[in-house]
DNA sequence: AATCGATTGAAACGCCCGTTTGAAACGGGT
DNA sequence: ACCCGTTTCAAACGGGCGTTTCAATCGATT
């Protein structure tokens, strides 16, 4: 019942085949509407394959969920790298360029949404074994901003502290994908345009975060600045 | 078969009863489980009711699922007011005090939680008339917080600039509620206890947020202060 | 050409869902 | 005691779901 892949038949299929098609099919549905209400009836008429297909490759409707759970984490891991930098490079430069990927990676709107949408779900309730997959997505990305805090901070803040903050960090860009839709209706849609595109985004969040931890100018900059030093 | 209510009856009936209670078991599985993998039978069961009375009362799932969207807004604004101060109030006490608020409508233990994570689904993706009530139940408290902003921004960000500090603002909150089981797998589970309760959280968010404005001394406090002087 | 495993196809099986039904039970008004 | 609108009840209906079945088809191997 199990597919066996016999080594001699690897090159027989073209790349793009049925499994491949329901993988991405069945994406866009549990992204659209989530486990409960996506059918596996729609997934194969949208991915043009038998309605026995998705029990023959995947066993059921729950395996097929985790497998386009994971297959959409890795596709975007493939498409948006995180950053890397050379030693000595300064830490805000650091923390531009990491909040620029991040929220690129969130809002970016020459990828395909569905992907980050049905990590989404996961967030928002983890389920079985998606959640260690979960984990190793995002821990990383969050240990790597914690580190850039640190360099910042400089000493002046406990790696509790810090981790306080990074989480705050990822909330400010996180609010626009979760609640973007309610974030929308407080917002005139011509400020949204402007001032809350991935970019004016990534500049606002790190200008707020050094202008905290008193390593760059206040928010509030014209008449009043609190401190003239800069600490980078 | 839709329900009429003569004016003579009103006082019949005890005030805790089948409507009521099925208001109230509908609120915890539509929380709990979603729209779609709750059950009409579930919710009956749960409520002590008969299967056909969800239909008698409501009409069909749909309506009941409305009614109990609404119904917990109503119960949440009812248990934890908005904040109101006397005028003079300074602002930062003001901030301080919202973000306790907010924390605690979030985040309190001592309340039904299922009423907000009921709420949170209609944030991550709106349906229908309840689209309205998300609306006027989060437009009035962000504005009230970007009021508190201008004060302490004291005319030196314009309003699209304020708006969008509110929106970070919210949205460090608001990623405890929707990330909390992925904040927690990144967070010792002994600092989430001391650091992250909505006490703490209010006080982190306020001192950020007034660091940031130039209003109050640097996050990183020991060694070196970027402002002595402190506008509260 | 015959064979055999891998894949696809159409149809059906149970199951549980939301909803409906029609009668029984209740309870105050006359 | 009777009536009548309101509420409860057990039972069933039709439909869509995930899943299974088994025969048909394909393609490489012998």
């Amino acid at each position: 019942m199990i597919q066996q892949v016999p080594e001699k038949q690897v090159l027989k299929a073209s790349p793009g085949d049925a499994k491949d098609r329901i993988l991405l099919a069945a994406g866009r549905e549990f992204a659209e509407k989530g486990y409960e209400a996506a059918t596996v009836r729609d997934i194969c008429l949208a991915a043009g394959v038998n309605l026995a297909a998705v029990n023959y490759y995947f066993g059921d409707k729950k395996r097929l969920y985790i497998e386009s759970v994971k297959h959409a984490h890795e596709e975007r891991v493939r498409q948006v790298p995180e950053p890397r930098w050379e030693p000595g490079t300064p830490p805000a430069r650091k923390l531009r360029e990491f909040l620029d990927n991040t929220l690129e990676r969130m809002l970016g709107l020459g990828q395909h949404p569905w992907q980050v949408r049905l990590m989404l779900r996961e967030v928002l309730q983890p389920t079985e074994a998606c959640r260690e997959l979960a984990e190793d997505y995002f821990r990383p990305h969050f240990e790597l901003l914690v580190s850039i805090l640190a360099e910042l901070a400089a000493g002046r803040l406990d790696e509790p502290r810090l981790r306080r903050l990074a989480v705050g960090v990822m909330g400010q860009c996180f609010v626009y994908r979760a609640a973007g839709d309610v974030v929308g209706m407080l917002v005139p849609a011509d400020e949204l345009a402007a001032l809350h595109t991935p970019a004016a985004l990534a500049d606002h969040v790190t200008r707020l975060t050094l202008a905290a931890l008193g390593a760059g100018p206040s928010l509030a900059g014209s008449s009043s600045p609190a401190s003239e030093s800069s600490s980078a």
